[in-house]
DNA sequence: CTCTTTCTGTAATGATCGATACATAAATAG
DNA sequence: CTATTTATGTATCGATCATTACAGAAAGAG
């Protein structure tokens, strides 16, 4: 048995062997970084900022995470894990496209408005300028992230196209546009301090046309 | 005949008598400066970049504007005046309440994508990210902008009650959340890349549902 | 225990931030 | 012309930015 082979944890642990062991809770750290650059976007926070939230110095973090970009990133990836299951569980349940869609636009209308957990307001992806600031590695992470909706609901409604519950003629492309224009401008009113029930009426009153949507025939009458 | 009084410019002309007239052109350099907090946002963007970009030196502008949240704030002025004539002219031009608002989704997708005038994209109220960044003051002012909108679809919601094109049952605020919904969402597609045609096509399906939405009858069924 | 390794706190780095002091240039009033 | 008034260019202010030396502290390995 090669045994310092086979003992060592590789890739589950942090493989540190010896030496001061970490401090401070990583984990809970990053969530407190993940709420910040939430609130305040890229690059209105500090370091300085950062580091009270967490409760650590610079060196710490630049330790633990690199720079602030890749902290950033990090952020991200912990924001996407936290709250993407929350807004996508109903979709990937539904037994309906329609339902699907549904469900992701009421769920976004609890998530997006904190009513669910007590986060902020909104989708740090969604609303998330940092493309626009050069710095451009993150912005095509955001940007990556962006494009997820999309193309899961487009998955969506070619399955749904496939099992016959929306016809062949149906535009996936600009149907799935319509919804995520809906989820993403429901970001930006939930940023603006909407209520939950005034999203979910927004939410409604965008599934109201489905039916209209989602038919064979003339498509530009208005 | 008061002459002293008579002849002075009081209110139209800067009023400046004697000394040394101001070298560069204002209205342009604040169309430069406008386009920089457009791209860049507030904080993003640095006196360096204002002064480059607008040909004046530091002092020159804060002559000219005072400080840059002044800047600022005659720069979101100075892009109302600009662009809400773009957009919301068809949509006051418009007979009826549903020719209006589908004026005002179709002439979005055209404007926020940069088509009609060499424009950066998106919309610099709905995408402005400044009250979140402890600029209370330009925070007010950017959120007013925004309820512009929505007072306006609600005030024109309303007439077409009084005029019979709507039924006296239709939930002005939720349709008019509705729409404002749509074009806030529209300006995130249009920052992100999304061509004119597929937010015009976001747009037609948005109002697929009209007839459906402004129906009497039952709400909530999906 | 000692040794080694790693983390932590203090303090400082050069760069850049928004905003100005100062002297000079420029243009009008008389 | 001279006197006055205002804008401009340079150069700089203190504050803050992200980042990092440095030394001491803490904990596992032996």
């Amino acid at each position: 048995m090669q045994k310092s082979d086979e003992n060592r944890k590789v890739d589950d642990s942090p493989a540190r062997s010896r030496g001061r062991p970490r401090a401070f809770d990583r984990e809970a750290a990053l969530a407190q970084a993940t709420r910040l650059f939430w609130i305040k976007g890229f690059e209105a926070t500090s370091i300085a900022d950062l580091t009270e939230a967490m409760g650590i110095g610079s060196p710490s973090l630049y330790a633990a995470f690199g720079s602030k970009e890749a902290l950033y990133a990090e952020a991200l990836r912990h924001y996407r894990e936290d709250n993407e299951a929350l807004v996508w569980a109903g979709f990937f349940s539904a037994g309906t496209a329609r339902e699907a869609v549904k469900s992701l636009l009421m769920d976004s209308a609890a998530v997006l408005t904190g009513c669910v957990v007590d986060i902020p307001r909104g989708c740090m992806v969604t609303l998330s300028s940092v493309g626009s600031e050069g710095y451009v590695e993150l912005g095509k992470l955001v940007r990556a992230a962006r494009t997820v909706t999309l193309d899961r609901l487009k998955l969506r409604l070619n399955q749904a196209i496939s099992g016959g519950e929306i016809p062949v003629s149906t535009d996936v492309h600009a149907l799935a546009r319509f919804i995520q224009t809906v989820q993403n401008g429901m970001s930006i009113l939930a940023r603006d301090g909407a209520s939950r029930s005034e999203l979910e009426a927004v939410a409604e009153l965008a599934m109201l046309g489905w039916d209209t949507r989602t038919a064979d025939a003339e498509r530009g009458q208005g």
